[in-house]
DNA sequence: CACTACTTTTGAACACGTTCAGAAAAAGGA
DNA sequence: TCCTTTTTCTGAACGTGTTCAAAAGTAGTG
């Protein structure tokens, strides 16, 4: 096959995504149906099964892509600067104005907190999707001035990717104009998780600490 | 009307309703059908729909009834002890208990994540069972030893009910057996919850206090 | 071409939650 | 009692996501 030229199957498939999409943005997800999709696609219904499990997982691909998409800026993100507050910030707004156009399209997915789903971001379908993007925290923390304690490390990251989750799910349902709330959110709580992690490094610290590393030693396991 | 006497259409409602919460615990909440329920209530479809909106609507039902009836179970959690992290673990372990015969049951309504789903423990409709519990984190803050600072005072019920949810959905879909990593992160992370509330109170805290409470009073108003 | 194996597409059918026009029953009122 | 109003109930019908047997298309092999 030459390249740049893709299988018609796989023409097919993004056929029917841009389809679906599309008429996701215009009309919202729920009013949507599967059935103008396939026909949008100029396809039977059924057809639009043969690439997608189901009309979540158009979704779930939509996020996949997304992805793949967002990581050349995350880079960008990170080489901005060597400020925590800062990369942390760079980060979780790459992922806000990748997904602004598509705000409403993320509460189809949102609902799934059913680990056993595989929406679901913490199902074993999206593990390497959440690990990758997880160690984009990591490194944020490496390359920073303010590294945290020694023993955190080892889950600060997935703590982090936590909190990112949490801002991004208000994010998503936030009804102020202009998502304010959402960015007073994120300003005021980015600098309360920064200074707790530069406090958790004093000595005075050190047995509330090393509970959470016990807390989340046994969880992760 | 006698009393202890319902009204014909409360005991149908209840007929609804016990069939529904039957069939639910026996079969799970997805493969019951409305037309399961209502067979089993002996009537046709439609008309389950006069006494519930939605097939939802019934856990919600049951949700209502789950608040009174845990109510002096609360009280009596509350009377134990004056030690805060007791009377939390108390307040917590009632729901656990009360819900342990219907874990599978509340899948069903914790994926409501959007707050303008009546459903959703955010949401508008249920306003007032939030309220009323949050209600029980005050008072288990006000006669306990430890009490925090003063200028959280206005907020840390809230934000331990709220720890309280998170505590809730993990334990939900918790498949560790016998939900022995629930019982883990109940015990670790209230630790940490008590140690994070007198550690507020020293001086060297302040500035981060302060932002919480700025943080809390943008995001309620 | 003819035959086979595989991929893709079709559209009817299914089960579901939900709606609704109207029937039946109950409750008043004269 | 008869008539009216209100409450309760019926079951067919709708629109949905999804499934599936079978048809149509494609590609490789002789």
């Amino acid at each position: 096959m030459p390249d740049g030229v893709k299988k018609k199957s796989e023409e097919t498939r993004d056929r029917i995504m841009k389809a679906a999409l599309e008429m996701f943005h215009d009309g919202g997800f729920d009013s949507t149906t599967m059935r103008d999709i396939a026909a949008r696609a100029e396809m039977a219904t059924g057809a639009a099964y043969y690439y997608f499990d189901s009309k979540d997982a158009i979704v779930l691909a939509f996020y996949d892509r997304a992805r793949s998409e967002m990581e050349p800026r995350l880079e960008q993100a990170l080489e901005k600067s060597r400020d925590l507050k800062e990369r942390l910030r760079g980060l979780i707004e790459v992922k806000l104005d990748y997904f602004a156009p598509s705000r409403k399209l993320l509460g189809a997915l949102s609902g799934h907190t059913n680990p056993d789903s595989p929406l679901s971001p913490f199902s074993e379908r999206t593990r390497e999707i959440r690990e990758h993007d997880i160690a984009f925290f990591e490194r944020a923390l490496l390359e920073s001035r303010t590294t945290g304690p020694k023993d955190l490390k080892k889950h600060l990251p997935r703590l982090l990717w936590m909190y990112q989750m949490g801002i991004i799910l208000f994010w998503i349902y936030d009804s102020s104009r202009g998502q304010t709330k959402s960015d007073l959110l994120l300003t005021k709580s980015l600098d309360i998780v920064v200074r707790l992690i530069k406090l958790s490094s004093l000595p005075l610290t050190g047995p509330i600490r090393r509970s959470v590393v016990q807390l989340m030693d046994t969880l992760v396991s």
